[in-house]
DNA sequence: CCAACTGATTGCATGTACCAACCATAACGG
DNA sequence: CCGTTATGGTTGGTACATGCAATCAGTTGG
């Protein structure tokens, strides 16, 4: 505890390890099932149906690599989805091992209700909040993911934390 | 996607939940498990293990608690970490049914070397930020995550997000 | 002493995720 | 044209994380 400082602003980094563990495991809770309608969207669905609806179109594989998840992680979940009829699986003319994942109408209307749930929790959680650091909030967290897309994508671990 | 913006600082609100909810997707691929000794240690025992640490000999229920958990979660984490020879439960004195738990000399260490590796991730991650904004970053988590515990804990669903 | 409460564990169910094995279609190379 | 290998997806099996309900043990207050 004292003599690893060394290479950058280590106190930052620190803290900011622990907050990241924190939050990891505590904004899991804030799920947001239920809705006008009742419907159930999980956790993990919720961010299938957003990307879905954000870019367009796509298929398993695309979903899997943009989340660093499994493709049958990915398969699973859209089987619930589809099963729950909120998309589709249409066969790919270009290629027919390949299926393309869209949207239904009320896939969007589920998308729309649960992201405005969500959104309002995170309103309501930050109701406090200067623009300024909702701003910054918003722009660091992003800087942070890109980083964290990089060294998943890139390397596998080849991050050498430090010790050894 | 028009008529929603009203409240608050919306587009940085909007951003904010996106990102949060990728990051919360991917970061728990940043799992670190093995070190020299190959200790694997879980996610959600790190944490634990980190917070027994920092604030000395806890009760189970104290680290529900803590993380907003269920007191079986916690109870099963905890019985694999002494599987592990990594805390103790020691009877507590004042309370017969009460148990302390205490990190173990070899706990500690495992901590240490799980914590570094970790570290070293998001110093890594975090390696081209400058000192301004890693400092702000880990305080703006900070604030965030005070508020999601005081979300947590006061309120199961009383935030009124908005719409309904 | 009994009732109500509290700390903790156990049984059961669900969600999320990985790996390995598999099936179907594609793309190549004879 | 076929094999061979590669690619897109699915399914089986497994592990971990978590919650709720039931249970047990010890505490507290009539």
């Amino acid at each position: 505890m004292q003599s690893v400082g060394s290479e950058t602003d280590l106190t930052s980094v620190e803290s900011i390890e622990q907050e990241l563990t924190l939050l990891v495991r505590r904004a899991q809770k804030v799920h947001l099932r239920g809705g006008p309608t009742e419907q159930v969207v999980e956790r993990a669905a919720y961010g299938i149906l957003a990307w879905l609806h954000d870019t367009g179109p796509l298929r398993s594989s695309e979903l899997a690599a943009h989340f660093h998840l499994d493709a049958s992680t990915i398969s699973r979940q859209v089987a619930a989805l589809e099963q729950a009829g909120l998309v589709t699986r249409e066969p790919d003319a270009d290629d027919r091992r390949a299926l393309r994942l869209r949207l239904t109408e009320h896939g969007r209307g589920v998308l729309t209700t649960t992201r405005a749930e969500r959104r309002g929790v995170v309103r309501e959680l930050l109701r406090s909040w200067s623009p300024e650091d909702l701003a910054r909030f918003a722009s660091l967290l992003a800087a942070f993911n890109a980083g964290l897309d990089e060294h998943l994508t890139g390397d596998p671990h080849t991050a050498e934390g430090g010790q050894r």
